[in-house]
DNA sequence: GCATTTACCGCAACTCGATTGCAAAGATTA
DNA sequence: TAATCTTTGCAATCGAGTTGCGGTAAATGC
């Protein structure tokens, strides 16, 4: 596991409060976040650093997003080595009953046959359901 | 292929003038459209109607929305006996550069292989790239 | 070290897609 | 017909996301 400061050094993201902070909270939680949930976390962080972070975070592949359909965009820390190539693609899991977002990084993504002449340069793909806890 | 009203009646939809002319237009295009897509199509009629709906269409299973990470929730018409059940699921895939959002009736979703326990429900799949058309 | 330039941060304002309250119009039922 | 329920149009509101700007901090050049 890296520390906040090795994940950013090999990022090339440079190190400062927020970015540390934000990203900590990130690593903290086995579940994908939303702007909102970071900032009632970090209630001294204000809405719009934590906003740019996020960006900055995204262009330097330092976390993904997810676009869950709840309505609020979340982001998760990129796995060791992710490139967020189409390579890197995993399914994300949303809970329907606790709103929970996971990354399941060990399911894997079949190869998806387009159409003719179609290219393939990303992907959103979120998987609705029960998660484990809320299953019973 | 079912005309509007067949459509609506097999839904138990009522027939209005709103949802005639709104399921027209979506019957009428081959890509997915958004409330403004709508809303610029039919000047005459009132954005809020158009939105109430396409709730009423969703609910009952006359259209499905897609999430397609453009920032407007996109609707298409459910292929015939569709249930919006996990079965009926298909890809959806987003042209970065013309915008479209299609429906991948064609193309298989393999069976995902969730974490113990975890039960699927829905998924929202948005494959991403360029359009034959955009692909030269 | 000190001046200059660049990057980051906090605050407030704003954008825009989505949603809702409400009253009028239309359809249905008794 | 009268009462009731549904649909529609208009205007207002909500809320996630985004941006302008001035101040502070860090990096760069001398
Ligand atoms: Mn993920
Ligand atoms: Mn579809
Ligand atoms: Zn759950
Ligand atoms: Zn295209």
């Amino acid at each position: 596991m890296q520390t906040e400061e090795e994940i950013l050094k090999i990022k090339k993201v440079k190190n400062t409060a927020v970015r540390m902070v934000v990203l900590r909270h990130l690593l903290s939680l086995e579940k994908a976040q939303s702007l909102k949930d970071i900032e009632n976390a970090l209630p001294y962080t204000d809405r719009s650093s934590i906003f740019r972070t996020l960006k900055t975070f995204e262009e330097n592949k330092v976390i993904h997003s997810i676009e869950d359909g709840s309505g609020m965009t979340k982001y998760a820390v990129c796995a060791e080595g992710c490139n967020c190539d189409p390579k890197d693609l995993h399914y994300h899991f949303y809970c329907t009953n606790c709103d929970k977002t996971f990354c399941l990084f060990d399911v894997p993504i079949p190869n998806i046959q387009l159409p003719k002449n179609f290219k393939l340069q990303q992907a959103n793909m979120v998987v609705k359901g029960l998660c484990d806890n809320c299953n019973r």
